[in-house]
DNA sequence: TATTGGTCCGAACCCGATTCCGACCAATAT
DNA sequence: ATATTGGTCGGAATCGGGTTCGGACCAATA
């Protein structure tokens, strides 16, 4: 039966069957962080999660379903823990008095949550080259974020230690530059972990999009 | 035959067999930059050359190699004529006075590659992923543009006019991140001509990465 | 006790990559 | 002129992965 559709009443399967999925699921992020999308096969996930193929298709649905869910449960469009991390540094960086501060607590939040969300952001661009459905998705995740970097440029500018000849986009678009997959896989080739991405992120951003602190020009002319 | 190490001496089929070589590398440039590297078979790249599958395998080899040799042929690793082009920009940036004309170099010869080259350096990122040689060239090419950034960035420090508290990394970073494909596409996005994309790219460095010109701090008291 | 839902096993189907083989044809060699 | 060679063609055959199906099993529920 369709998954989304079964109605259960008080019923010990329900229970069951959502352990079922949520072992697909997590067997499937496992999987797709570590190796991709391309090179996991059904069979293996199946395999890792100790349940049959027919039962991963009859528990979540074709491959591209099962990168979306597990997307969803690790990104949370919905009502997930991760969310609530979410909105947690968000809270933080408002809290924060200095546009420094606001810096330095956005790139360690990014620091934390990169190394988990970029292997499934790639994953996901991956399958979204040959499935619509997930290019949708990927869109939409980076719609999410782009919106996301231009409140923390408003925010940022609400200190006024931001650059007033930059624009919010601007900011935005340095902002989102700097936080690619791409660049952050450009750093961990460096070695790098995840404070020293944090730590260069916010030297990064701090060095480009704020004026400088001591008199203006000082941060310029010290050479 | 190996296709590498076939030996003619005055040979009219040389030529011909040089000739189908480039009709099948035509057609898979065409293909993997239109519809990308997975959603294109080797059936289809051998119809669109007017060939069999086998001739595609006699005369370039498997599919990974295919893309590897457009790639080849569309930046030229060796002497193919858009290298040519290459060494043409980078001369016309040394001989700028500028560090504004340097950039506006630059940034206008970007505006002219980057159609061409990003749907190929994505297709060559799909085919990394499952594929080792693809990745080790991919990798290659990456290491390229860096030190070309980097070389960028020196080139500019020469004209006094780079922000002194910048050094070549930071400026090479910057230009990277905001020379992706992936902020390509972001602008892309936005419906923004390949003008749009160089006019937009030279006044983000200039603002990002020079001083500002007349009087320290002038631009940034500006509003 | 009959039914139902979730699962398992495996077979079957479709597709794309890759290889193999026999045939054909034009250019070359003897 | 005839034998050989190289490039190509058609098509069959293999292999791996996604996806579907049908029948069997088992525990929970009516």
């Amino acid at each position: 039966m369709d998954p989304v559709k079964r109605r259960y009443r008080s019923d010990v399967r329900a229970e069951r069957a959502a352990a079922t999925r949520r072992a697909v699921l997590a067997a499937a992020r496992d999987l797709f962080a570590d190796g991709g999308y391309e090179r996991t096969s059904v069979a293996d996930v199946a395999a890792r999660a100790g349940v049959s193929v027919d039962t991963v298709y009859t528990a979540v649905g074709r491959k591209p379903e099962l990168l979306l869910a597990v997307v969803d449960m690790a990104l949370g469009s919905s009502d997930e823990p991760v969310r609530a991390e979410q909105r947690d540094y968000v809270v933080a960086i408002r809290a924060a008095e200095t546009a420094r501060d606001k810096i330095e607590v956005y790139a360690a939040a990014l620091g934390r949550l990169m190394p988990t969300v970029v292997p499934l952001l790639e994953a996901l661009a991956q399958a979204a080259v040959t499935d619509p459905g997930c290019a949708r998705v990927r869109d939409a995740i980076a719609q999410r974020r782009a919106a996301n970097m231009r409140l923390f440029a408003a925010d940022l500018r609400g200190t006024g230690e931001l650059r007033p000849d930059l624009d919010d986009d601007a900011v935005a678009d340095v902002v989102w530059a700097t936080n690619s997959p791409q660049y952050f896989v450009l750093l961990g080739s460096r070695g790098w972990t995840a404070t020293a991405y944090a730590e260069h992120l916010a030297d990064l951003w701090c060095r480009y999009l704020l004026e400088p602190a001591e008199g203006a020009g000082a941060r310029f002319r010290e050479g």
